[in-house]
DNA sequence: TCATTATGCAACTAAAAAGTTGCGTATTTG
DNA sequence: CAAATACGCAACTTTTTAGTTGCATAATGA
């Protein structure tokens, strides 16, 4: 529980990535996003006659993963078109691809060490 | 709003991956998860020497990553060692390619329908 | 034009999450 | 043994999140 006055670094990393998994971490939310990744744009009453709730709770959460550049919204005469985004996942999916990575190198080190025999 | 009594399929997806998710959806356990990725088990009070909150907070953080499957934990001594566990990091890897693949094939699919032109 | 459809905004309630504090109990260690 | 360390449990407060309801407005279509 001590620390300099404020932790600026962030272990080299300047993004903060556990917003874009809170926007994907709600049932509801990752099953909309899940679903536009079929390409096709839709409104919000074509997204909400799936889920069981009202409109306006369909709204924000589509507020939430919009925010988090997720899905895009554009709006078309009277409705307005949610429509899939690809960028943000390629960055979470990059995060998780480093994380990884991080821990299967540590796993060869520990490997190699053992092989070495240096207990 | 209109639903069949109850949504049991989710488009041949019997797993919510929303949970996983969430739990990376804290800063604070992104943070901590992150860092155990170097592979080195670390006590309760060693990971709260870097939390700027009490000890009992990160206690509820380490449960929650515990309860998704993320993080293993086991008592040596008077302490509680907290270790990173990989299988599910691969699971919501493996869940974002997925979904990924299906964007890149709606997108190979509208690309080929507009270069044959049925406009 | 008039009813319908699609949406937005605001205020509200309810429930879950985040975090704290106090206290009790093992386990080390000097 | 006594102090210090590491932790658990329970109760509590605070803040966020999820979801609802009511009402107003813009766009469509018969």
């Amino acid at each position: 529980m001590q620390k300099p006055e404020k932790n600026t670094d962030n272990g080299d990393q300047d993004r903060d990535f556990s917003v874009l998994f809170a926007a994907l971490g709600d049932p509801t939310r990752l099953a909309i996003f899940d679903r536009l990744a079929d390409g096709r744009p839709r409104s919000i009453s074509a997204l909400s006659d799936d889920a069981d709730m009202t409109r306006q709770a369909v709204t924000k959460h589509l507020r939430v993963l919009e925010a988090a550049g997720l899905v895009q919204n554009h709006r078309v005469g009277r409705e307005s078109q949610y429509a899939f985004c690809p960028d943000q996942l390629a960055e979470a999916r990059a995060y998780l691809d480093q994380v990884a990575g991080r821990w299967e190198s540590a796993l060869m080190r520990l490997k190699t060490f053992v092989e070495d025999g240096e207990a």
